[in-house]
DNA sequence: CCCTGATTCGC
DNA sequence: GCGAATCAGG
């Protein structure tokens, strides 16, 4: 695959977005993120303001052959310390319009969505992947969960008919992504349920 | 271990 | 110019 109008276009599109670098291989097919990032140096627009034309500060830093002593690294600028207490979430706060053009538009904050107040009901096509994840799922037994190992239970756990789904996990989640949509029902259906 | 981008350097 | 290998950090 090289390099056509149409590919940068898309790349340039996609990080501009805030996109990662993974995420525009896979879009673009063919490359590997390094690829991509690779281009993405080579385009002048590794920062991701749209701009670019603020100052370009060049490390004068000269790395070994880096196989035999990998050591010396460029040490990139750092700016002082800020006394200051930093905010520590990450909120979508508005910020200001004029320094910053965009952030990151699609991607979540990582963090479980609230239940949405319109749309409590769980998507029948949530439903139906996860029947179809239960199908392909790796059965793994409580002591071979690991930390990115999807949790959700499957079967009853009194019987021997009991696993766990075990397909990678939605990053930083308990569950795959299948289960991640079904997981979080905001409890809506349950509420009048009679014991 | 999963991911992220950054850099180098042989091709 | 390209991108795998590597580095560095979360």
């Amino acid at each position: 695959m090289s390099w056509t109008e149409e590919r940068v276009e898309t790349l340039k599109r996609m990080w501009t977005e805030g996109q990662s670098a993974s995420q525009i291989a896979k879009e673009l097919g063919g490359v590997t993120r390094n690829a991509v990032i690779g281009k993405v140096h080579r385009l002048g627009l590794s920062n991701r303001a749209g701009g670019s034309a603020s100052a370009a500060a060049k490390p004068a830093a000269k790395e070994k052959p880096a196989k035999p002593a990998p050591k010396a690294k460029p040490a990139p600028a750092k700016k002082a310390e800020d006394p200051a207490p930093e905010p520590v979430v990450e909120a979508p706060v508005a910020e200001t319009p004029a320094l910053a053009p965009l952030r990151k538009p699609i991607i979540p904050a990582g963090q479980p969505l609230p239940p949405q107040p319109s749309a409590n009901e769980i998507s029948p096509e949530a439903l139906e992947t996860v029947r179809e994840v239960e199908k392909t799922a790796k059965k793994l037994s409580l002591m071979e969960l690991t930390e990115r190992t999807c949790k959700w239970p499957i079967g009853d756990p009194a019987t021997p008919d009991f696993w766990f789904c075990g397909l990678p996990v939605q990053q930083g989640k308990p569950y795959c992504e299948a289960h991640v949509g079904v997981a979080f029902q905001p409890m809506s259906s349950r509420r009048d349920r009679k014991r």
